[in-house]
RNA sequence: GGGCAGGUGGCAGAGCGGUCAAUUGCACCUGGCUGUAGACCAGGCGCCUUUUAGGCUACGGGGGUUCGAAUCCCUCCCUGCCCA
């Protein structure tokens, strides 16, 4: 993997670059499109290519469970699985020791909200396995040598350390990968957050001592919570390693305006010549304040899982509810000025009917219009880094 | 004409003397969703008042029994099935 810095923005952080790989380039500022199982849901890559999506990103988690690593190796790896030639990024399971486990701490089956400090704290969310989980207790159990989960699937236990999750990425073939981090959560305090992180860093070293490198790139990951001795510290620490890339990890505060704090703290410490990476955020105005801090790419799971629950998105960072009776009639597309394939082939009324006779083209069209607002979103952003 | 079953909130369908403004599902409305346990979740859903709360009108129509009726009785209307 190359990155290339072209460009520096004069009255901000922001650079306009790009990361070359063995699959093809990604031009930076760049929105990384989900696909946690091998596929974006709902979408053929000949759709993703359409709309201009450059990689997409896959679970190491998910795949190991399912179909296995293994087997996706001998089916010819990742991108040939999935029929995805362009770049693919898999995350390292990191996420899921924060889904799976601190996200659970305040009862079964709940969520925590990623800014805990702007929503009611938690989302509610019944899991499917309660009858196989005894309440309270967590998919995962954190250790010095890594994570035990437990399959939320059927409950089986795994243990996953930083050398398996990279044999695991290794396995799946992905171009850019992920050091196996544990992703903390806003609720944890200053003592656990740093507990954490120093495992985090140990875990760091042995993945990237775990790694081989082959035609792919490794991004070490800085966590250390909304707390900024701890930012700093990860962020000099993991940008003294041989990290092809940085990733920016959350919990990331409690509000929005943390994290573009936190953010701050970071990236004045990272070296120039390594793409940055800021795991999980996808909001509009999330993605316009990280660029001009300094941040080159983005992957998130809300404009498609917004899509798939009828929410489009909008110019001014608002979104349209297709699903409100007001758009029965409305023969308006979704965005007038959208030149996605949804816009330009059918209306709100359409889309609408969709959703409410649940007919998976409702989502499928929606994902395709929040997909290809982001592309034009990002394609805006690196024209305006002048 | 005779027999039987039944008429409950937008629909389906519970309830069968008080804890019923009425379980549940669907539909409908609103909100949420940020490295995907998520095509999901939460809330609302007779009317009125300023939330808590209170008031009003309600279980086909009318009448009755009872301290009290969606629930029991009478009657009328309507629906379905069976026999002529």
């Amino acid at each position: 993997m190359k990155f290339k810095v072209l460009r520096k923005a004069k009255h901000s952080k922001a650079r306009l670059g790009v990361i070359e790989t063995k699959h093809g380039v990604i031009h930076t500022p760049a929105f990384i499109p989900v696909g946690t199982q091998a596929t974006v849901k709902g979408l053929t890559v000949e759709q993703l290519k359409e709309i201009g999506a450059e990689s997409v990103l896959c679970n190491t988690y998910h795949l190991y469970l399912r179909p296995g690593d293994e087997a996706i190796k001998k089916l010819g790896g990742l991108h040939k699985f999935m029929n995805w030639d362009r770049p693919i990024w898999t995350d390292s399971g990191g996420f899921q020791v924060f889904s799976l486990g601190a996200a659970m701490e305040h009862g079964v089956g709940k969520i925590a909200s990623m800014f805990p400090g702007e929503k009611s704290g938690v989302l509610a969310r019944e899991g499917e396995l309660e009858h196989i989980i005894s309440k309270k207790e967590k998919f995962t159990r954190v250790t010095e040598d890594g994570v035990e989960f437990r399959s939320h699937m059927d409950g089986s236990r795994h243990f996953l350390t930083p050398e398996k999750s990279i044999k695991i990425q290794e396995n799946l073939g992905a171009d850019l990968i992920f050091a196996f981090d544990e992703c903390t959560s806003p609720l944890h305090d200053y003592q656990y957050t740093k507990k954490s992180l120093i495992r985090t860093h140990r875990w760091a070293k042995r993945s990237l001592a775990a790694f081989r490198g082959e035609n792919q790139a490794l991004y070490g990951i800085i966590q250390g919570g909304a707390f900024k001795d701890l930012r700093e510290e990860a962020a000099k620490f993991i940008s003294r390693m041989h990290f092809d890339g940085i990733g920016i990890g959350g919990a990331l505060g409690n509000t929005k305006k943390e994290m573009y704090k936190i953010l701050g703290w970071v990236t004045p410490l990272l070296p120039e010549k390594k793409p940055r990476h800021l795991l999980g955020i996808g909001a509009l105005e999330d993605i316009i304040k990280a660029v001009k801090l300094g941040v080159d790419t983005f992957d998130c799971v809300a404009p498609t899982r917004i899509a798939r629950n009828g929410s489009a998105l909008l110019l001014d960072g608002e979104s349209l509810n297709i699903k409100s009776g007001r758009y029965w009639k409305d023969k308006n597309p979704l965005d007038k000025t959208c030149g996605c394939y949804t816009c330009q082939n059918y209306t709100r009324a359409y889309l609408n009917h969709l959703f409410k006779a649940h007919e998976m083209l409702g989502p499928i069209l929606t994902t395709i219009h929040n997909l290809y607002f982001m592309e034009r979103l990002m394609k805006r952003v690196r024209e305006s880094i002048k």
